[in-house]
DNA sequence: ACCGGGATGTTCT
DNA sequence: GAACATCCCGGTG
């Protein structure tokens, strides 16, 4: 059984989102991988987001309607993906940061030469970004309509009563201790960190 | 296992 | 010109 993920879904404030993000599929295509670790982003109250100093050519995405997906480039290397949240045109959105593979392995390990095991694949944003082959043509792409392959699924898996929660991975802005918006399966294969 | 630094280029100040 | 929602490699213990 496998469940389109409606926009309903997503047009909410992605602190609440990301945590039922958690055991979805995202599909890219022929590869697909179960989200075990996200992180939240917030708007103009949040500075560790993307949208924090208004909008941007680059943050353009994240201004749009709910369901969107935006990727972003860093480190003059890696494309990073998130789910564009809500409510209505607030510029929130969950950062994708660990999933589990689950179909498509041989392509995986094809664009992703250096990953020893496969739970090193989708361990890790930029990580994520390579395996799933994402670059600045699939920024902002429609989750809801499978826009240019890219979706994500609910197979029936309930997100975890009891996610980990932590606080956000490498950032200086925004990475207090109050900020616990990073959010886990506990103990699931291909999280960026063993917590 | 843990830590330090280099890669690489876009984006914003 | 600095920062960057990162990753990988090579050092040391």
């Amino acid at each position: 059984m496998t469940r389109r993920v409606p926009r309903a879904f997503y047009d909410a404030d992605a602190r609440d989102v990301a945590p039922r993000l958690l055991n979805k599929v995202l599909v890219a295509g022929p590869v697909a991988a179960r989200i075990v670790e996200v992180e939240a982003y917030a708007g103009a109250e949040d500075p560790g987001s993307h949208s924090y100093r208004g909008p941007t050519a680059r943050n353009a995405t994240m201004f749009g309607r709910p369901g969107l997906l935006y990727v972003y480039f860093t480190y003059g290397m890696h494309f990073c993906a998130n789910a564009v949240c809500g409510p209505g045109d607030t510029p929130t959105a969950v950062l994708l940061r660990g999933l589990t593979p689950l179909r498509g392995l041989e392509i995986m390990r094809a664009r992703r030469p250096k990953a020893r095991r496969d739970a090193e694949l989708c361990a890790g944003p930029g990580r994520i970004g390579q395996a799933f082959g994402l670059t600045r043509d699939h920024d902002g792409a429609d989750l809801v309509r499978a826009d240019r392959g890219v979706t994500i699924v609910d197979d029936g898996t309930p997100a975890p009563d009891e996610p980990g929660v932590t606080t956000r991975v490498g950032l200086r802005e925004g990475a207090g201790d109050a900020l616990l918006w990073r959010f886990t399966v506990p103990g699931a294969v291909g999280l960026s960190r063993p917590t």
